[in-house]
RNA sequence: GCCUUGGUGGUGGAACUGGUAGACACGCAGGACUUAAAAUCCUGUCUUCAGCAACGGAGGUGCGGGUUCGAUUCCCGCCUGAGGCACCA
């Protein structure tokens, strides 16, 4: 009997479904794991090897949970709303229904294929009008919520206008709000609102003809297709993320990332503890002399007087370093400041309308790429509330509005770019930290002591930050303040295929939709192409956004809204009361471990973050945080592989000079050349001339003379990975290529010699690790690895391939060594020709050690997402077996039980070859036994000051062992080290002795 | 530039809290079985020195130092790969 996998395979992945073994039960009674894959968008393009690491490793550890005794929810769905689908669709026609449903089916025929253990009864996906009614419930709640800023919870709107009713707010009493129109109710609240709509810079896609969030958007062009982006003003919807920046940022102690993932977080949210401060700025022409009352706001300008225009108005900036206040030797402002117009001098005047013109006229592409110095002077100058000194106020680009103020002062003695500026423009630099600045380089150090700097003067500048800041809380002249880099997230995209907004415009006025009214389908439409005035595909089928209450919002949620909140839908998938049901929420809770790759990490992870926070504040669940352990699988890049040619251009039109009409004719030929010769063979003119020559003759052309070879052309290609055995060609394969398209080339191989059918030198190709994309031939389809080899050496092979969290270069080579294991311990329960060999003998103390080593190691290293580890284990336990020729029952059982989360196929084969009637995925875990896994005695060697003296044979006990108690045996060795009197004794992971004098 | 994270044989990678570096696998070389191939099995495989032999000597985990009886592991300073952020004041 022999190992067919694929029978065991197929039969196996039937029975499992027909009994449906996988499907998860509410079992209250049980501890609870949840182990949760991030769910795939479904392209077009299928699976590639890549995909499947992050699904075996979750696999693996929930079919661990699960013989440990745990109640494992493990589910699958689709993110199936989104760009591609509908980009295909303008392309093709089809409608983005029809090919999501056939994606969703490739994806799924291939998933089973490796065989997971998904639940699929709990299945999501996301343009499923009963998931998205949910998805529109809950932006229902986002709309109807704000943020209290005193409480820093989440709250419903109502509160809010019962407050506004009775109290009023900072800005109007409670008479003014009820004297409000609609309309202006409507905007204050919008104010507040978590989903709110408002008119803002929007990242604008002409291309896609849709507005994108920022982390949708890099380096100025879109994320997916690499498309233009502008800025435009429009009316979106946006998500009040910003008002959870803190609770984000705190939030992320209290769960299982990765560093770099929370850094990126971190930086995502980009928090600054810094400072406001008032600077006057004088406008005007007329001399006076500003007395301290002249200056308001109760700050008193000590000893100080100066000679002043007006103190005409105030310019607020933000800084981290209010420190450095006495090295202001200028302000800059951003290009769409207010104040601008205000403060600009009639001399300045031209200037600084050219410069804004200028500055309007470049892209953020242009920003982003080239970062020149540029700016103009205002004519305005700012007064230094500290000592007086007047500050010249400049416009530059590269100060950005949307930040703090749009304002800073400009410190060129502690910051680099303000020290380019400054050089730029010929402003001097005052020096405020000594010989820590050297006038060539700015020095953003804090730990310098502070010189020219008043009231600061002799304070280490860290220690000045908490000084400069009272005083100026004192002076009344500014405030500590808290700056995030994150804004508030665009939430609405002009697109077809997305969640339709659950509201209706009435008068302008936004009315969300009832409860009962949901889900608002999406209507069926013939084109996607763009609405009038920018908005969508929506905005053309008047029937449906035409209401008799009002017209419909034209745009769809984003990529992101179904997203967010997937993970609470799969503990509750088919309820049509609530998204998900609160008992069965509070059981399952937070997702224990997450699996996905890292570019979520600013994007989805973020949201669902935040989502899962406001469920949690409205009392919806009971958890704040999503996901308790995020494990992030690295990327598996594609090895490909280059074949080096030399096109060999013939022109043969002089065979056919009988003809004056005669067009050039020219007749190619490939030469592919093995990698280390090509640098010579290119040179050889000879050899090519011959080959040529050949060639040609094939065809039937013996009149050599005649033709001149034009060209020799050298050059490098992709060959399909798939023809390629390590770096060595598969020629007859390769020929067949492509229709043959080089079937008639030439090769010559790494010896020099050229291809016959018995030639024993090879071709050899380069290698290039790159993305693996279907255009660089350097994809694996894993349904061709299950075919070739079965799930179990598929799912094994990934594994063994390298840490799960590492990114590594596909190579297929390595696979015969796992499945050449599953044999392996195939043969340790069945021959090829005898059958049967396993049987039911009692253990020997040696292979029970086996045994217990193995069930330990493997838990141990299963535990720690060690999984390659474990693999490893697995093969030295079969091998030693193999050596010891160990048939037996008793030790075999246990070892397939371990097997199963790895290799659950095979695992359920050879467990009812042992004559089990039940399910294996369902055994209980063996448990070690701890007096095996130890060695009770051995040779150790002993060591005196680092050195390998001896080995001595050291008895010890089993049990002791753990707790380093030793028993030497060794009379001459422990005379000798009586006589040395040792004091100290180190034992040593049950392999050394050293002895410490 | 900043942040995070890596650097170990021909290759992928082991070595978990400092304890015999290179497990396991690929590749390669040699051998057994076979008419042959496939399959399977065995031996060798970090470098170097010495040798009839070995559980022999020496060196060795990017580089240079340090702590320690002992360092791939800890500390300091460099070099370098990958990923992320990048006018965020």
């Amino acid at each position: 009997m022999e190992y067919n996998f694929r029978k065991i395979e197929s039969e196996w992945q039937k029975k499992w479904k027909d009994t449906n073994a996988y499907n998860v039960s509410n079992d209250f009674s049980k501890p609870k794991y949840y182990v949760l894959d991030m769910f795939p968008y479904p392209s077009g393009a299928g699976l590639h090897v890549g995909h499947p690491l992050g699904y075996i490793a979750s696999d693996i550890y929930s079919r661990y949970k699960r013989l440990k005794g745990f109640n494992v929810l493990h589910p699958m769905g689709f993110d199936s709303f989104g760009l591609p689908a509908e980009q295909y669709s303008i392309e093709t026609g089809q409608h983005p229904a029809e090919t999501t449903k056939n994606n969703i089916a490739t994806f799924k025929s291939q998933l089973d294929k490796i065989g997971f253990c998904y639940d699929w009864n709990r299945e999501v996906q996301t343009s499923d009008p009963n998931y998205y009614k949910w998805t529109q419930k809950i932006f229902l709640e986002l709309f109807n919520s704000y943020f209290c800023n005193s409480c820093k919870q989440t709250k419903p709107i109502s509160e809010l206008i019962k407050k506004y009713e009775t109290k009023g707010s900072s800005k109007f009493s409670a008479e003014a709000w009820n004297s409000f129109s609609e309309a202006e109710k409507s905007e204050w609240l919008m104010k507040r609102r978590l989903a709110f709509s408002s008119y803002g810079e929007v990242n604008w896609c002409e291309a896609l003809g849709t507005v994108l969030a920022n982390d949708e958007v890099v380096n100025g062009v879109s994320e997916r297709g690499g498309h233009p982006v502008v800025k435009k003003k429009m009316r979106q919807w946006y998500l009040r993320i910003t008002a959870y920046a803190d609770r984000l940022l705190q939030g992320l102690e209290t769960v299982d990332f990765s560093e770099s993932m929370k850094e990126m977080q971190r930086n995502w949210i980009g928090r600054s503890e810094g400072a406001e401060i008032d600077f006057i700025v004088e406008v005007g022409e007329d001399e006076t002399t500003v007395t301290k009352t002249d200056l308001g706001n109760g700050f008193i300008l000590e000893d100080i007087s100066i000679t002043s225009t007006q103190a005409d108005t105030w310019l607020k900036v933000y800084t981290t370093r209010p420190d450095t206040v006495f090295g202001v030797d200028f302000m800059v402002i951003a290009p769409e400041h207010d104040i601008i117009e205000e403060i600009t001098t009639d001399g300045q005047k031209q200037a600084v309308e050219d410069y804004i013109t200028y500055v309007k006229s470049r892209s953020d592409r242009e920003r982003q790429a080239e970062k020149n110095i540029s700016g103009v002077f205002t004519g305005a100058y700012a007064v230094n509330p500290f000592n007086g000194v007047r500050i010249p106020v400049w416009i530059s680009e590269y100060v950005l509005a949307g930040y703090g103020t749009g304002a800073i002062m400009g410190v060129p003695c502690g910051d680099e770019r303000d020290f380019k500026f400054a050089k730029h423009f010929n402003i001097p630099v005052t020096n405020i930290i000594g010989e820590h600045f050297n006038g060539t380089e700015a020095n953003p150090t804090k730990e310098a002591t502070l010189e020219n700097s008043g009231f600061l003067n002799g304070l280490l500048m860290k220690d000045a930050i908490a000084v400069a800041n009272n005083k100026i809380e004192e002076m009344g002249i500014g405030k500590r303040k808290v700056n995030y880099k994150m804004r508030d997230a665009g939430f609405s995209r002009q697109r077809y295929w997305g969640e339709p907004f659950p509201i209706v415009w009435e008068n302008g006025i936004p009315k969300p939709l009832s409860e009962t009214e949901l889900p608002l389908e999406l209507p069926y439409v013939e084109k996607y192409g763009p609405g009038p005035e920018g908005e969508g595909p929506l905005a053309n089928i008047t029937e449906w956004i035409n209401t008799p209450e009002g017209r419909r919002e034209t745009s769809t949620m984003p990529g992101y809204a179904g997203s967010s909140w997937y993970f609470l839908r799969y503990m509750d998938p088919h309820n049509a009361e609530q998204f998900v049901n609160r008992e069965l929420s509070d059981y399952w809770n937070q997702v224990d471990l997450y699996i996905g790759g890292t570019e979520h990490a600013v994007g989805h992870l973020l949201y669902s973050r935040m989502w899962t926070k406001v469920l949690f504040d409205l009392g919806y669940i009971s958890f704040e945080e999503p996901f308790k352990k995020l494990l992030n699988q690295g990327m598996i890049q594609g090895s490909s592989r280059f074949i080096h040619r030399i096109t060999l251009r013939a022109d043969i039109t002089s065979l056919f000079d009988d003809t004056k009409d005669t067009p050039v004719m020219s007749s190619n030929a490939n030469v592919l050349v093995s990698k280390s010769i090509f640098d010579k063979i290119k040179e050889d003119k000879e050899l090519l001339k011959q080959i040529l020559e050949k060639h040609l003759s094939e065809f039937g052309i013996k009149d050599f003379e005649k033709i001149k070879v034009v060209e020799g052309q050298p050059s490098i290609f992709h060959v399909d990975v798939n023809f390629v055995d390590g770096q060595e060609l598969d020629i007859d394969a390769f020929k067949k290529w492509r229709n043959g398209e080089y079937s008639k080339a030439t090769f010559i191989l790494e010896d020099g010699s050229i291809y016959n059918s018995n030639s024993t030198s090879k071709y050899i190709c380069s290698s290039e690790t790159e993305k693996m994309s279907k255009s660089k031939y350097n994809t694996v389809n894993p349904n061709e690895l299950c075919d070739q080899y079965g799930a179990d050496t598929f799912r094994m092979y990934e594994m063994f391939l390298g840490p799960v969290d590492q990114s590594k270069p596909w190579d297929t080579k390595g696979i015969e060594g796992v499945h050449r294991f599953l044999k392996k311990l195939w043969r340790l329960f069945f021959d090829e020709t005898k059958g049967k060999v396993w049987n039911e003998e009692a253990p020997k103390a040696a292979e029970l050690k086996i045994l217990h080593r193995t069930i330990r190691k493997i838990e141990e290293d299963t535990e720690r997402f060690s999984f390659n580890t474990a693999v490893s284990a697995f093969m030295i336990s079969v091998n030693d077996l193999a050596d010891a020729k160990c048939n037996k029952r008793a030790i075999l059982e246990p070892l397939l039980i371990l097997l199963v989360p790895y290799a659950p196929h095979i695992a359920e084969e050879l467990w009812h070859a042992l004559g089990n009637e039940t399910l294996i995925i369902d055994a209980p875990y063996p448990l070690y036994e701890s007096k095996y896994t130890v060695e009770s005695s051995k040779e150790y060697p002993v060591s005196i000051n680092g050195k390998v003296r001896t080995n001595i044979n050291i008895a010890l006990d089993a049990e002791e062992a753990e707790v380093k108690q030793i028993v030497l045996a060794n009379e001459t060795v422990q005379k000798w080290l009586e006589g040395k009197a040792p004091n100290k004794f180190i034992f040593v992971k049950n392999r050394m002795i050293n002895i410490v004098p």
